[in-house]
DNA sequence: TCTATGACGCTAC
DNA sequence: GGTAGCGCCATAG
């Protein structure tokens, strides 16, 4: 478990600047298909001054998953890195997504 | 053990 | 394209 959280926060951490990725991409890029929920959890319980670059995980749907302020917070983040949401909240993943 | 729950994903309609 | 349903798996109670 000690070793998912590792591999998943390896894997977030190459996320590059102004790209989001999805849960499911992540998990299974760590070599965790179908943990996408667990990435999630993982996330939920990361500390407040992580450098890790949590913002940019978002869910299949190009969505931000959180509500109120973190909500907020992931959003204006990643606006400022030059991501765009559309009217309904969306993120074009064709278009930012993570593509390695 | 059993059940509910969660920052989710995929398929079918 | 939007919604609904089912599958997923570790953890907590």
């Amino acid at each position: 478990m000690d070793q998912f959280k590792a591999q998943i926060f390896a894997v977030i951490h190459q996320i590059p600047f102004g790209k989001v990725a999805t849960y499911g991409q992540i998990a299974k890029m760590a070599g965790y298909p179908g943990y996408a929920r667990h990435v999630g959890k993982a996330l939920g319980s990361l500390p407040e001054g992580s450098r890790l670059p949590w913002y940019r995980v978002i869910n299949g749907k190009g969505e931000i998953s959180l509500k109120g302020d973190s909500f907020l917070r992931q959003r204006s983040i990643l606006m400022e890195e030059g991501v765009e949401f559309s009217v309904k909240g969306r993120v074009r993943l064709k278009e930012f997504g993570w593509q390695p």
